[in-house]
DNA sequence: CTGCATGTTAGGTT
DNA sequence: CAACCTAACATGCA
């Protein structure tokens, strides 16, 4: 499942194969995946010359010499694979980009089809800015402008940091992470934490998507980079996934529950609520 | 077979 | 506005 890291990872790749390639034809073998009117989306594309791939929150945003911006999202299941990787008769590849002169192909697969392709309009020379609402990522902000998102929270920690529209990249797999990290429990409401913690919470966000990127990310099931291979980061998890295998710092076994609708993973002895709580006599 | 869990965001309601 | 709930979808598992 896509978060920062492996969104990184895919930009970063997707960059030595596609800049300044031509989008010489793109076939759309699933409507459905945009976000606009097929005719449109492919005569944008046709003909146009990639400039930039940028990287918002989670979203891909494909600049094309045009001054239009591809924007996209593989949500769940999404891929992006370069050619060597291409499945023939796929039932799960949905749009095929033809590039020239490498004369290469990009293909979208996504079993879920939850991701979606977006068109932005701009002018030449311009960078159209993200479609969607995102928050900055954790690299972009300072710990003050962190702290000022949790404070008068009062939703759990673990929900906050979820939120795409506070603060954005992060996603079940490294809120998870980065709260064992920092010994804070999920529950714990985002404007009881000390600043001490959100200090500790922050760098710890911070160091471990660093790591992730440098792993190249987290492969569960379908995550992969453009060549096919798997990240490396799922090898490092601490907590997610672990459900009853002993906490690596003190050994008793890892819990499972749900926070704001969603499977969380945590140690209940490294990871405690304090502050009053309330116990039946 | 049924039913549930999976992760992400949009869009709705409270 | 903040917080919460559910749909969208395919697949694997008990």
């Amino acid at each position: 499942m896509p978060e920062l890291p492996e969104v990184e990872t895919i930009v970063r790749r997707l960059r030595s194969y596609l800049i300044d390639q031509k989008i010489e034809a793109v076939q759309v073998v699933t409507p459905k995946i945009l976000r606009i009117p097929p005719r449109r989306f492919v005569e944008a594309l046709t003909g146009s010359i990639i400039r930039k791939i940028r990287r918002k929150g989670k979203m891909i945003l494909i600049d094309l010499d045009s001054g239009s911006t591809v924007a996209l999202h593989l949500k769940m299941t999404g891929q992006l694979l370069m050619d060597p990787q291409v499945i023939p008769g796929d039932p799960h590849t949905h749009l095929v980009f033809h590039l020239s002169p490498q004369g290469s192909q990009m293909r979208y697969r996504d079993v879920r089809k939850f991701g979606f392709f977006d068109l932005l309009s701009g002018h030449p020379g311009e960078t159209p800015a993200c479609p969607i609402q995102v928050g900055p990522d954790p690299f972009e902000i300072s710990f003050k402008r962190f702290y000022s998102f949790l404070n008068s929270r009062k939703r759990a920690i673990k929900s906050l940091l979820l939120d795409q529209s506070v603060i954005s990249g992060l996603g079940n797999i490294y809120v998870d992470e980065s709260l064992f990290q920092s010994r804070i429990h999920p529950l714990i409401k985002a404007g009881d934490l000390s600043e001490d913690q959100a200090r500790v919470l922050f760098r710890n966000i911070k160091q471990i998507l660093s790591r992730a990127i440098r792993l190249q990310g987290s492969t569960l099931k379908d995550y992969r980079k453009p060549d096919g291979k798997s990240g490396r980061f799922q090898n490092c998890f601490q907590v997610y996934g672990r459900t009853g295998e002993p906490c690596r710092a003190c050994g008793s076994p890892i819990q499972k529950i749900r926070v704001g609708g969603r499977g969380t993973h945590y140690c209940a002895v490294c990871q405690k609520v304090f502050g009053p709580v309330s116990l039946k006599t």
